[in-house]
DNA sequence: AGCTATACCCTTT
DNA sequence: AAAGGGTATAGCT
């Protein structure tokens, strides 16, 4: 796999995206581990992603639109990963608890609050962020937590932000 | 009403 | 093989 590198408004810089001739297999919102990934050279496929983040995140389109190459999740994971995809669109959110009953991966399985939990490793593991929209997953109470430090919490805020979901703050630096 | 403790699954190191 | 996580609920205070 190749990385590249895309500008982007959230607040925690610029992103790194993963592509395979199959699509693309994963990304990263921290910006300081791309000297030692293998840079992507394919300039067709650089292009097409920095447009299609690139629109999303700008609120031109709803949908991302790249092909996913799943090969990073396997069993479970896969399955509640596209389940997401597939049952939540623009604009709306789910609960943990929702989706793992949803997924049916814990069907009769575990009992409700067990499997939230799982769906929530599960979320923090996502290797495709963005493109699976993890961040529309909360908690039943609230906006819930999310990975990747301080500023993984702010960029979940701003996306959802951005999907509408919730009211603009003094912070909010995006399109609108 | 609000807070703490507990449950025992799935992924990652 | 072990630890821990983006939770949900039940029980107490």
């Amino acid at each position: 796999m190749s990385w590249l590198r895309v500008e982007t408004p959230l607040p925690s810089g610029p992103m790194h995206i993963a592509v395979t001739p199959l699509g693309v297999v994963a990304g990263g919102y921290l910006g300081d581990e791309a000297g030692e990934l293998p840079r992507c050279t394919d300039e067709a496929k650089i292009a097409a992603v920095k447009t299609r983040i690139g629109d999303y995140l700008a609120g031109r389109s709803r949908e991302p639109g790249l092909p996913i190459d799943w090969s990073l999740s396997t069993g479970p994971h896969r399955t509640v990963l596209q389940t997401l995809l597939r049952e939540v669109p623009y604009g709306r959110t789910i609960t943990y608890g929702e989706l793992a009953a949803r997924s049916g991966v814990f069907e009769g399985v575990a009992e409700p609050g067990l499997a939230a939990r799982t769906v929530g490793q599960m979320m923090a593991a996502n290797p495709v962020p963005l493109l699976v929209p993890c961040h529309r997953v909360v908690a039943a109470d609230g906006i819930g937590g999310f990975g990747g430090g301080r500023v993984g919490i702010e960029v979940k805020r701003w996306l959802l932000t951005l999907e509408g979901v919730l009211e603009p703050t003094l912070d909010w630096n995006g399109p609108l």
